[in-house]
DNA sequence: AGTGTTGTTTCAAACGTTTGCAACAAATCG
DNA sequence: CGATTTGTTGCAAACGTTTGAAACAACACT
């Protein structure tokens, strides 16, 4: 079925003269005599020759390709970053390999081997939501491939890291809710073994703190999806009609709110203020437009990407970089009264 | 400042043996003493041993990975399709990689050659909107590697493709619209050197014709992005106010028309009813939510991956294969008057 | 003793490429 | 004329793995 790619040895075939001769004319070699050299770029471009990278992986040990571990592309952060990283990769000379763990611990071992056995140059990974044990990432530092954690990093590993200010992003986006009136706003969170489910939930918490307002049992509500959020929402709202305010983990938690609170025939934000974390695309084709954290998914991708470049193009064996980024309150109508 | 993968050659060096017989070891093969095995076996799980892949590709002539090029990640429609195709991939022991062409046939040419360097055994390819060239899917062709194409594929080139019926999908949603009392509906078309566009313009122009409908200079408007309709379609309104339907290429478009005719204190879908083409994420994050044409992206990621595992381990070359999935209209509150 | 069988191991080639070194011819020098 | 230099090419090893064939020892059978 396959058929054959063109290989220097063909082409040495075919002018009677040796494969390492071929090789060092292609490359423009000083020793090799022009004429010669004329010959088999020509030959080589009718051919239509493409080095194998396979060879020269194998050879080189180095496959100038990046393996990028992430929990799910079809959330648009996530591509995003991809976005980011991909640009500055290319850029660099290398190309990426996606993977997705689907937030599954199992599937994002499996990844790490099969990258790990492809002479990968490097990694980029955000961790999945149900990762606890960390022995594959410890598989990589041994063999010594360079990795660079970006959004939710492991904390077990000594290792590049990019993230965001979660915390401030998670504090601002709080007050100005306060600022907007809210007495009583709960915060659906995500999962408390991530960093960024700890910071945004600290960062939520030390602003009502401040404020001297009062944490009751369901101030913190651990929800983070679209569907879920959909389904908690009216459930919670139905309990306790007094909460006047939300600020939910992700923009996707945030639009299922909303869609829930309008289902209930209420004003956002009149009743209830909302603000979201990310600024994601869905963030301004809800309606009212949704306040979020912009969480700089571009840039993250750009910085990891660049760290891993340097990494992998230096010698010496510097200390692990944390790259923190800074977020912007994006204040669209949703909470805005 | 890369370490040391293990190899077999480290494992044979330190029991005093040949290559050959840890590799024979490693596989159970029985020709080896059991106590060599075990020997073997003990030492490569101890010292952490992974095959390289990349000598076995070089070797075999097979790689175990399927090259994936898409105009861009952040389309949900696109990683949706992405997901499918991991799927069914994965189940058949193939691993992605995935390369954006970002709708440039520069880049998309550059992956092309990049991944026919990497010893792929197979592609599945949706072509970039400014593709009107085709040598890169010849040299694929004749190299003799695989290729499905997916949702806009390349009609120069033999191959398997998996389509959606684009045609009848517009001609329903059209058909909706005029059911549901618009008197002068617009199309948002997509490029026209795509098939998808071409057809979805068809399905729109021809359900028109059959109704008698007449069609205007202004009718057919070239506008396929989020951004574009924000700006096009106000403008459009105000020449033409008598328009109360918008048939949209994709979500995205459908999406951005919406957010502007709110804006002009226009009601959806009273004063103009909507309909989009996709069927992606966002379109019941609108408000109202958004009729839409369902693209089946999962399951044409899935056939596309099924049609490519089985292209690859055939032996034989049968005829390419073109697998049309049926589309789905979905009607929401957009366009129910 | 010669032949055959069985069990176990190693050798060598192959995949495509690069590269230090050796090889050889021709030209130049003293 | 012999020695050295210069220009050009080829050899062989290397990367990690697999695999057909060869090698070898131990043993059984005639």
């Amino acid at each position: 079925m396959k058929g054959h790619q063109v290989t220097i040895k063909d082409i040495a075939k075919e002018l009677h003269i040796s494969p390492s001769t071929v090789s060092r004319a292609l490359k423009d070699h000083p020793d090799i005599n022009p004429q010669t050299k004329k010959n088999v770029q020509d030959l080589a471009k009718k051919m239509n020759y493409k080095p194998n990278k396979v060879a020269l992986s194998l050879l080189q040990q180095e496959s100038k390709i990046i393996g990028v571990i992430i929990p799910e592309i079809i959330h648009h952060f996530f591509s995003t970053v991809i976005s980011g990283i991909e640009k500055v990769a290319n850029d660099a000379g290398y190309h990426i390999i996606i993977c997705q763990s689907n937030e599954s611990y199992l599937k994002e071992v499996e990844n790490v081997q099969a990258l790990l056995s492809s002479n990968i140059d490097g990694f980029i990974i955000s961790m999945a939501k149900t990762t606890t044990r960390f022995d594959h990432f410890k598989d990589i530092e041994e063999v010594g491939v360079p990795v660079v954690f970006f959004d939710r990093p492991c904390e077990e590993i000594k290792a590049d890291r990019v993230i965001v200010e979660d915390y401030i992003g998670a504090y601002n986006a709080t007050m100005h809710l306060i600022e907007n009136k809210c007495k009583n706003i709960v915060h659906l969170a995500g999962p408390q073994n991530l960093a960024i489910g700890i910071d945004r939930r600290n960062g939520f918490i030390n602003a009502l703190k401040e404020k001297r307002y009062p944490i009751h049992d369901y101030t913190i509500q651990y929800c983070d999806s679209f569907n879920h959020a959909q389904k908690l929402v009216p459930e919670l709202l139905h309990v306790h009609p007094e909460i006047d305010g939300i600020f939910a983990v992700n923009d996707e938690t945030a639009a299922g709110s909303m869609i829930a609170i309008k289902k209930l025939n209420k004003n956002i934000p009149a009743d209830i203020a909302i603000s979201g974390f990310t600024n994601s695309f869905i963030s301004f084709m809800t309606d009212p437009e949704l306040t979020t954290v912009d969480q700089k998914g571009y840039e993250m991708g750009m910085s990891a990407a660049q760290l891993l470049v340097n990494r992998m193009q230096s010698v010496e064996d510097f200390d692990p970089v944390t790259k923190v980024l800074q977020t912007e309150l994006i204040i669209r109508k949703s909470s805005v009264r």
